[in-house]
DNA sequence: AAATACTCGTGCGTATACGCACGGTAAATT
DNA sequence: AATTTACCGTGCGTATACGCACGAGTATTT
């Protein structure tokens, strides 16, 4: 099955080039392409806990502390400890960091255009579905290290 | 239009569950899912230059650079001299990477499979079609940084 | 042949991505 | 209440990803 071994590089192909225009399109306001990630994600729910803005970009927890580290030092982002569980820290967009996301997406408009534009309107639908597919399928379990264990794919979720 | 802004973040969503997966996968053996790509380049085109190797992967010749040195190392892969132009470097696999890389495919195949799996079979095809589409798409010259061009990108409203 | 333009690899700096281990705190168990 | 367990953020180490600039060599033009 030729496919199957084409799909990995495809995916591949297709996000570092989204990776690097994203980059090259925020370099002039300063900012890089994860970072307008982060950004999007805190938009969309403040005051969430590193942890759960990790899970959201995704992105990995100790990833994500470093990222608000510079965030921080460039007054876009605020962290305060969380009112109830003094472990964690609550992180939300200030002021500028509001603005600047505003400003990013705007910038980044063309790219998704061009993403989209070269797809029909079923096909980016298509698309995203089966990312989300391929996505979930990799994330659900373990993959055996070796052999054996057969078929023992538990589903955990609903 | 909801599934141009999703699109990105499934794009992104689902690669680095691939390349998660695959560096788990791949730990034991003590490669990365990044050098089993420049492995696997090399497997199916000997004597390339770092250059060409690069633009296969995909990936940037300096990054290149610096993960062949590490292979290299590990006498993975063997970097000569270009028989005719004296800048470029020829890379090719060694005995011991060829072996490697033959190791790697099998224990990546758990992956591939689980990503192939939960798709139908026209569904994996029309996935990596829909991919390249939009590599290419995002590939094909830059944006204009705010010019219009005309071409047939329209604007729509977030 | 000489000058110019282009290309290859290298080195450097910054930002991610992630695993792992540690200390502190909350939640669950006894 | 005391203990065990689970979880949060941090710090550290390694590997990518990429831009940029430099030196050396090749190709093109004059």
């Amino acid at each position: 099955m030729k496919i199957k071994s084409e799909l990995p590089l495809a995916l591949r192909t297709a996000y570092l080039a989204l990776h690097r225009q994203s980059d090259s399109q925020f370099a002039p306001h300063g900012l890089t392409a994860d970072q307008f990630v982060l950004l999007a994600a805190l938009s969309r729910g403040q005051a969430l806990t590193q942890r759960e803005l990790a899970r959201r970009m995704p992105s990995d927890p100790s990833t994500v502390r470093a990222m608000l580290v510079l965030l921080e030092r460039h007054g876009l982002v605020q962290r305060d400890t969380h009112p109830t569980d003094s472990r964690a820290r609550t992180v939300a967009l200030t002021a500028a960091g509001k603005r600047k996301f505003r400003q990013l997406w705007t910038a980044g408009e063309p790219i998704r255009a061009k993403m989209v534009g070269s797809l029909q309107h079923d096909e980016a639908e298509t698309l995203v579905r089966l990312l989300i597919k391929v996505a979930e399928s990799l994330n659900a379990v373990s993959v055996p290290l070796d052999s054996e264990t057969s078929n023992q794919t538990q589903e955990v979720e609903s």
